[in-house]
DNA sequence: AAGATTACCTGAAGGC
DNA sequence: TGCCTTCAGGTAATCT
Protein backbone atom coordinates (compact mmCIF):
# COMPACT_ATOMS: atom_id res chain seq x y z
CA UNK A 1 0.00 0.00 0.00
CA UNK A 2 2.04 2.80 -1.35
CA UNK A 3 1.95 6.19 0.74
CA UNK A 4 4.20 9.08 0.43
CA UNK A 5 7.64 7.25 1.24
CA UNK A 6 7.26 4.50 -1.20
CA UNK A 7 5.62 6.21 -3.96
CA UNK A 8 9.41 8.75 -3.09
CA UNK A 9 11.12 5.81 -3.77
CA UNK A 10 9.63 4.60 -7.03
CA UNK A 11 9.80 7.78 -8.59
CA UNK A 12 13.49 7.98 -7.64
CA UNK A 13 13.81 4.40 -8.79
CA UNK A 14 12.14 5.56 -11.97
CA UNK A 15 14.65 8.99 -12.23
CA UNK A 16 17.97 7.17 -11.17
CA UNK A 17 17.29 4.24 -14.32
CA UNK A 18 15.22 5.77 -16.88
CA UNK A 19 16.00 9.30 -17.03
CA UNK A 20 17.26 10.61 -20.53
CA UNK A 21 15.97 7.58 -22.04
CA UNK A 22 13.87 7.30 -24.88
CA UNK A 23 10.20 5.32 -24.91
CA UNK A 24 10.38 3.47 -28.20
CA UNK A 25 7.20 1.04 -27.27
CA UNK A 26 4.29 0.56 -25.02
CA UNK A 27 2.64 -2.75 -24.60
CA UNK A 28 -0.99 -2.36 -22.96
CA UNK A 29 -2.38 -5.63 -22.02
CA UNK A 30 -5.29 -4.02 -20.01
CA UNK A 31 -6.11 -0.32 -21.04
CA UNK A 32 -8.26 0.52 -18.36
CA UNK A 33 -5.54 1.78 -16.06
CA UNK A 34 -4.91 4.35 -18.93
CA UNK A 35 -6.61 7.50 -19.14
CA UNK A 36 -7.99 9.29 -21.40
CA UNK A 37 -7.35 6.22 -23.50
CA UNK A 38 -4.47 3.48 -24.72
CA UNK A 39 -4.22 5.05 -27.78
CA UNK A 40 -3.99 8.91 -26.73
CA UNK A 41 -0.95 7.92 -24.09
CA UNK A 42 0.91 6.10 -26.84
CA UNK A 43 0.51 8.53 -28.88
CA UNK A 44 2.10 10.98 -26.90
CA UNK A 45 4.51 9.32 -24.94
CA UNK A 46 6.00 6.83 -27.33
CA UNK A 47 9.15 8.57 -29.20
CA UNK A 48 9.76 11.33 -26.10
CA UNK A 49 12.38 10.93 -23.76
CA UNK A 50 11.62 10.79 -19.69
CA UNK A 51 13.28 14.40 -18.80
CA UNK A 52 12.24 14.52 -15.45
CA UNK A 53 10.50 12.96 -12.51
CA UNK A 54 8.22 14.63 -9.78
CA UNK A 55 6.18 14.07 -6.57
CA UNK A 56 3.21 15.70 -5.54
CA UNK A 57 1.78 13.49 -2.55
CA UNK A 58 1.52 10.20 -3.34
CA UNK A 59 1.22 11.24 -7.50
CA UNK A 60 4.23 11.02 -9.63
CA UNK A 61 4.18 13.30 -12.86
CA UNK A 62 6.66 12.49 -15.33
CA UNK A 63 7.98 14.61 -17.70
CA UNK A 64 8.46 13.55 -21.23
CA UNK A 65 10.40 15.44 -24.06
CA UNK A 66 10.20 15.01 -27.35
CA UNK A 67 12.05 16.96 -30.13
CA UNK A 68 11.66 20.87 -31.03
CA UNK A 69 9.03 21.74 -33.01
CA UNK A 70 8.96 24.19 -35.81
CA UNK A 71 8.91 27.03 -33.38
CA UNK A 72 11.68 25.87 -31.47
CA UNK A 73 9.56 25.27 -28.65
CA UNK A 74 10.28 21.84 -26.41
CA UNK A 75 7.78 19.35 -27.11
CA UNK A 76 6.52 18.00 -23.39
CA UNK A 77 3.92 15.55 -22.52
CA UNK A 78 3.17 14.78 -18.77
CA UNK A 79 1.62 11.06 -17.35
CA UNK A 80 0.39 11.40 -13.79
CA UNK A 81 0.65 7.94 -11.92
CA UNK A 82 -1.23 7.04 -8.90
CA UNK A 83 -0.43 3.63 -7.95
CA UNK A 84 -3.48 3.58 -5.24
CA UNK A 85 -3.13 -0.17 -3.63
CA UNK A 86 -1.29 -2.35 -5.38
CA UNK A 87 0.37 -0.51 -8.33
CA UNK A 88 3.96 -1.85 -8.96
CA UNK A 89 6.81 -1.27 -11.40
CA UNK A 90 9.56 -3.71 -12.17
CA UNK A 91 12.69 -2.69 -13.73
CA UNK A 92 14.10 -5.95 -14.58
CA UNK A 93 15.43 -7.57 -17.66
CA UNK A 94 14.60 -10.74 -17.06
CA UNK A 95 10.97 -9.78 -14.99
CA UNK A 96 8.35 -12.45 -15.57
CA UNK A 97 5.03 -10.85 -16.02
CA UNK A 98 1.65 -12.39 -15.08
CA UNK A 99 -1.62 -11.74 -15.40
CA UNK A 100 -1.67 -8.74 -13.21
CA UNK A 101 1.38 -6.88 -15.68
CA UNK A 102 -1.09 -3.97 -17.42
CA UNK A 103 1.62 -1.86 -19.02
CA UNK A 104 5.17 -3.17 -20.36
CA UNK A 105 7.12 0.08 -21.14
CA UNK A 106 10.54 -0.44 -23.62
CA UNK A 107 12.90 2.36 -22.87
CA UNK A 108 15.40 2.16 -25.18
CA UNK A 109 15.31 -2.07 -25.12
CA UNK A 110 14.56 -1.98 -21.10
CA UNK A 111 11.59 -3.04 -19.78
CA UNK A 112 9.62 -1.61 -17.76
CA UNK A 113 6.75 -3.49 -16.01
CA UNK A 114 3.87 -2.11 -14.60
CA UNK A 115 1.62 -4.42 -12.54
CA UNK A 116 -1.34 -3.92 -10.25
CA UNK A 117 -3.40 -6.55 -8.57
CA UNK A 118 -6.61 -4.77 -8.10
CA UNK A 119 -7.06 -2.20 -10.75
CA UNK A 120 -7.28 0.77 -8.74
CA UNK A 121 -3.91 2.50 -10.03
CA UNK A 122 -4.30 4.90 -13.09
CA UNK A 123 -1.78 6.67 -15.36
CA UNK A 124 -3.49 9.28 -16.80
CA UNK A 125 -2.07 12.19 -19.16
CA UNK A 126 -2.08 16.11 -17.79
CA UNK A 127 -1.43 19.38 -19.21
CA UNK A 128 0.33 20.87 -16.12
CA UNK A 129 3.59 19.45 -14.75
CA UNK A 130 3.54 21.03 -11.19
CA UNK A 131 -0.20 21.13 -10.26
CA UNK A 132 -2.35 19.20 -13.09
CA UNK A 133 -5.80 20.39 -12.73
CA UNK A 134 -7.44 17.15 -11.97
CA UNK A 135 -5.39 16.95 -8.67
CA UNK A 136 -6.18 20.74 -8.10
CA UNK A 137 -8.26 19.89 -4.94
CA UNK A 138 -5.16 18.02 -3.15
CA UNK A 139 -3.45 20.50 -0.24
CA UNK A 140 0.14 20.75 -0.27
CA UNK A 141 2.82 18.10 0.15
CA UNK A 142 3.27 16.58 4.27
CA UNK A 143 7.17 17.19 3.92
CA UNK A 144 7.01 20.72 2.62
CA UNK A 145 3.84 22.23 4.16
CA UNK A 146 4.72 25.07 6.62
CA UNK A 147 3.31 25.53 10.53
CA UNK A 148 1.04 28.21 10.00
CA UNK A 149 -0.43 26.94 6.54
CA UNK A 150 -0.70 23.52 8.38
CA UNK A 151 -2.57 25.65 11.38
CA UNK A 152 -4.70 26.96 9.51
CA UNK A 153 -5.63 24.00 7.32
CA UNK A 154 -6.33 21.86 10.29
CA UNK A 155 -6.53 23.49 12.92
CA UNK A 156 -10.38 24.72 13.46
CA UNK A 157 -11.33 21.33 12.22
CA UNK A 158 -13.51 19.19 14.42
CA UNK A 159 -13.31 15.64 12.53
CA UNK A 160 -11.30 13.15 14.17
CA UNK A 161 -7.50 14.05 13.49
CA UNK A 162 -6.92 10.17 12.14
CA UNK A 163 -9.43 11.29 9.24
CA UNK A 164 -8.31 14.74 8.65
CA UNK A 165 -4.84 13.51 8.62
CA UNK A 166 -6.20 10.86 5.87
CA UNK A 167 -7.59 13.60 3.71
CA UNK A 168 -5.25 14.48 1.31
CA UNK A 169 -7.03 17.97 0.76
CA UNK A 170 -5.56 18.95 3.82
CA UNK A 171 -2.01 18.22 3.28
CA UNK A 172 -0.96 15.21 0.64
CA UNK A 173 1.43 12.21 1.28
CA UNK A 174 0.36 10.79 4.88
CA UNK A 175 -1.65 6.97 4.20
CA UNK A 176 -3.14 4.65 6.80
CA UNK A 177 -0.07 3.42 8.20
CA UNK A 178 2.00 6.60 8.74
CA UNK A 179 -1.02 8.06 10.15
CA UNK A 180 -1.26 5.64 12.57
CA UNK A 181 2.69 6.06 13.39
CA UNK A 182 2.81 9.95 13.22
CA UNK A 183 0.14 9.94 16.00
CA UNK A 184 1.34 7.55 18.16
CA UNK A 185 4.62 9.42 18.18
CA UNK A 186 2.80 12.93 18.85
CA UNK A 187 1.03 11.44 21.86
CA UNK A 188 -1.95 11.70 19.98
CA UNK A 189 -5.07 9.99 19.99
CA UNK A 190 -6.65 9.09 16.48
CA UNK A 191 -9.78 10.38 17.68
CA UNK A 192 -8.96 13.77 19.09
CA UNK A 193 -10.49 16.89 17.63
CA UNK A 194 -7.78 19.10 16.15
CA UNK A 195 -9.91 22.20 17.34
CA UNK A 196 -9.80 20.10 20.62
CA UNK A 197 -5.64 20.32 20.86
CA UNK A 198 -3.08 22.92 21.66
CA UNK A 199 -0.62 24.38 19.99
CA UNK A 200 2.24 22.86 20.49
CA UNK A 201 0.39 19.57 20.03
CA UNK A 202 -0.62 20.50 16.51
CA UNK A 203 3.09 21.58 15.81
CA UNK A 204 3.78 18.33 17.54
CA UNK A 205 1.89 16.20 14.94
CA UNK A 206 3.54 17.85 11.42
CA UNK A 207 6.62 16.96 13.30
CA UNK A 208 6.24 13.55 13.62
CA UNK A 209 4.76 12.94 10.56
CA UNK A 210 7.96 14.48 8.95
CA UNK A 211 10.08 13.06 11.13
CA UNK A 212 8.29 9.21 10.12
CA UNK A 213 7.91 9.83 6.54
CA UNK A 214 11.66 10.97 6.15
CA UNK A 215 12.55 8.32 8.38
CA UNK A 216 10.22 5.41 5.88
CA UNK A 217 11.94 6.91 2.75
CA UNK A 218 15.62 6.59 4.07
CA UNK A 219 14.26 2.67 4.62
CA UNK A 220 12.89 1.87 1.48
CA UNK A 221 9.34 2.11 2.56
CA UNK A 222 7.43 -0.32 3.93
CA UNK A 223 6.67 -3.64 3.08
CA UNK A 224 3.23 -4.55 4.73
CA UNK A 225 0.87 -6.10 1.86
CA UNK A 226 2.62 -6.37 -1.41
CA UNK A 227 4.84 -2.86 -1.71
CA UNK A 228 8.54 -3.99 -3.03
CA UNK A 229 10.76 -1.51 -4.64
CA UNK A 230 11.50 -1.69 -8.70
CA UNK A 231 14.41 -4.20 -7.96
CA UNK A 232 11.54 -6.47 -6.36
CA UNK A 233 12.99 -6.31 -2.94
CA UNK A 234 11.09 -5.34 -0.12
CA UNK A 235 11.37 -2.18 1.90
CA UNK A 236 12.32 -2.82 5.40
CA UNK A 237 10.30 0.12 7.45
CA UNK A 238 8.37 -2.60 8.40
CA UNK A 239 9.71 -3.70 11.63
CA UNK A 240 10.16 -0.20 12.93
CA UNK A 241 6.46 0.16 13.18
CA UNK A 242 5.43 1.24 16.16
CA UNK A 243 1.47 1.03 15.99
CA UNK A 244 0.20 -0.18 13.37
CA UNK A 245 -1.11 -3.86 12.54
CA UNK A 246 0.27 -4.50 16.33
CA UNK A 247 -3.49 -4.23 18.08
CA UNK A 248 -3.11 -6.73 20.88
CA UNK A 249 0.44 -6.77 21.18
CA UNK A 250 2.00 -4.79 23.92
CA UNK A 251 3.44 -0.74 23.23
CA UNK A 252 7.45 -0.53 22.81
CA UNK A 253 6.88 2.24 25.39
CA UNK A 254 5.45 1.86 28.24
CA UNK A 255 3.94 -1.70 27.90
CA UNK A 256 0.07 -1.40 27.68
CA UNK A 257 -1.92 -3.31 25.03
CA UNK A 258 -2.25 -1.51 21.90
CA UNK A 259 -5.94 -1.21 21.06
CA UNK A 260 -7.45 -1.24 17.59
CA UNK A 261 -10.61 1.39 16.96
CA UNK A 262 -12.17 2.37 13.00
CA UNK A 263 -11.88 6.09 12.76
CA UNK A 264 -13.95 6.70 9.46
CA UNK A 265 -13.89 3.37 7.95
CA UNK A 266 -10.06 2.17 8.89
CA UNK A 267 -8.63 0.43 11.04
CA UNK A 268 -6.72 2.08 13.58
CA UNK A 269 -4.44 1.14 15.95
CA UNK A 270 -3.16 3.43 19.16
CA UNK A 271 -1.73 3.40 22.61
CA UNK A 272 -4.28 4.06 25.38
CA UNK A 273 -1.75 4.92 27.65
CA UNK A 274 0.50 6.75 25.48
CA UNK A 275 -2.30 8.46 23.60
CA UNK A 276 -4.61 9.17 26.08
CA UNK A 277 -8.59 9.35 24.84
CA UNK A 278 -9.77 13.14 24.68
CA UNK A 279 -12.48 13.83 26.99
CA UNK A 280 -15.59 13.31 24.14
C1' DA B 1 -20.73 22.38 4.26
C1' DA B 2 -18.66 19.08 6.61
C1' DG B 3 -18.76 14.53 7.77
C1' DA B 4 -20.07 9.74 6.67
C1' DT B 5 -20.75 5.97 3.51
C1' DT B 6 -20.17 3.37 -0.72
C1' DA B 7 -18.00 1.85 -5.19
C1' DC B 8 -14.09 0.39 -7.42
C1' DC B 9 -11.08 -4.50 -7.51
C1' DT B 10 -8.73 -8.86 -6.13
C1' DG B 11 -6.66 -12.03 -2.94
C1' DA B 12 -5.91 -13.61 1.72
C1' DA B 13 -7.79 -15.43 5.73
C1' DG B 14 -11.26 -17.35 8.72
C1' DG B 15 -15.72 -19.89 9.65
C1' DC B 16 -18.32 -23.94 8.96
C1' DT C 1 -12.08 -29.73 0.12
C1' DG C 2 -14.82 -25.82 -0.84
C1' DC C 3 -18.06 -22.29 -0.41
C1' DC C 4 -19.13 -18.12 1.86
C1' DT C 5 -18.07 -13.81 4.32
C1' DT C 6 -15.01 -10.33 5.81
C1' DC C 7 -11.10 -7.51 5.50
C1' DA C 8 -7.46 -4.70 3.38
C1' DG C 9 -7.20 0.61 2.10
C1' DG C 10 -6.71 5.42 -1.64
C1' DT C 11 -9.76 8.13 -3.78
C1' DA C 12 -13.99 9.69 -6.20
C1' DA C 13 -18.70 9.82 -6.01
C1' DT C 14 -22.73 9.92 -3.47
C1' DC C 15 -25.41 10.41 0.55
C1' DT C 16 -27.03 12.82 5.03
Amino acid sequence: MPELPEVENVGRALRDCLRGKRLDGLQVNYGGVLKPSPRQVRSALVGKRLAEVNRHGKYLILDFIGDPNEDRNEDHAYLMIHLRMTGQFFILDDYIADQHVHLIFDFEGRPVHYRDVRKFGRLELVEDPIRPAAIAHVGPDMLSVRLPEWRERIGHRKAPIKALLLDQKIAAGLGNIYVDESLFLARVHPLARPCDLTPTQLKEVLKRARQVLRLAINHGGTTFMNFTDFHGRPGNFRRKLRVYGRAGQKCRDCSATLEGVRVGGRSSVFCPHCQPNPAR
